[in-house]
DNA sequence: AGTGTGAGTTCCCTCAGGGAACTTTGGAGG
DNA sequence: CCTCCAAAGTTCCCTGAGGGAACTCACACT
């Protein structure tokens, strides 16, 4: 990865990145999330190095994205799940895809189609204020310093 | 970067991480956001290495999220600005703050806020469905394939 | 004993990131 | 005119992370 850290700048950007800014780690979270869960079900699907594999699997446990579970005693056998932590970054993806939709797809269309279970629909994702709940994007805003801000 | 390349994949995901999933690139956006514009300016914010910074600019021009203009004449001098492409990136790092803010900023609280200019409060982003206008998160939808899905 | 499978490790090679120095273009100052 | 300065990159070298293939280890099946 980079050699700069990034988990000890003042910005939430910076520390998310240090978290999943190493360019496999949403696709394996997706994986996990849509139920590719052993380590060679991941290796197969995204065809990374095993190597880079488990260095990344161990760095998500360790940051509590991911979770190791025994699925099988007898001959030890282990899967990966998400964490609530790592759940809210599931959002994170969708806003990925909605992008990637809009911008890379082309003529064949998205991937994939998000049935909202709520209203049974076909839907994509859409950024609301948690106040007022309008629409709410990076035109919409004020950018003030917070708490946390460095000094 | 990484070798493998992404932008092949039949993933959104996949294809927005081969746009700005270089770790710097959406500090870089960030930047550019707030109105730190100039590869100097950048430069220095950042700490990133000038090779580097030279290189992710370039990537992202092509890409078409980010523009150069000229805004001095005589002596030459560039800044960049957000494409509309670029312009829907940034509510993917607002995402990301929100995440940032929740799980790793700790005591001191967020490093910014965000004021809303609808409400004038300050508030989060959250998930909304784009049909019914519920909240949608990764545990409110079905995946099914779409139209642009591999064989 | 021999084969198979899940889940990693180990080894080597290449290339991308970090850092500092250098270059280029065109003012500004004396 | 000659020198100095700033913006915006470019070049060079070094180290370390990613890619790939082979190897390991524990256990079950036949």
């Amino acid at each position: 990865m980079q050699r700069t850290r990034f988990g000890d700048m003042a910005c939430s950007i910076a520390r998310t990145m240090d978290v999943i800014g190493e360019p496999w780690s949403p696709l394996i979270l997706r994986d996990v999330y849509v139920g590719i869960a052993r380590f060679d079900q991941l290796q197969e699907d995204l065809g990374i190095s095993r190597k880079v594999l488990a260095e990344r699997l161990k760095w998500l446990l360790e940051q509590d994205v991911l979770e190791r579970r025994e699925y099988s005693a007898k001959p030890p056998r282990h899967e990966y799940a998400l964490t609530p932590k790592g759940v809210e970054l599931v959002e994170l993806l969708m806003v990925m895809v909605r992008w990637g939709d809009r911008w890379t797809a082309g003529e064949a269309g998205p991937p994939v189609l998000y049935r909202h279970h709520a209203c049974g629909r076909t839907a994509r994702v859409e950024l609301h204020c948690s106040e007022c709940g309008e629409p709410m994007g990076p035109t919409d805003i004020d950018v003030l310093p917070g708490p946390g801000a460095a000094a």
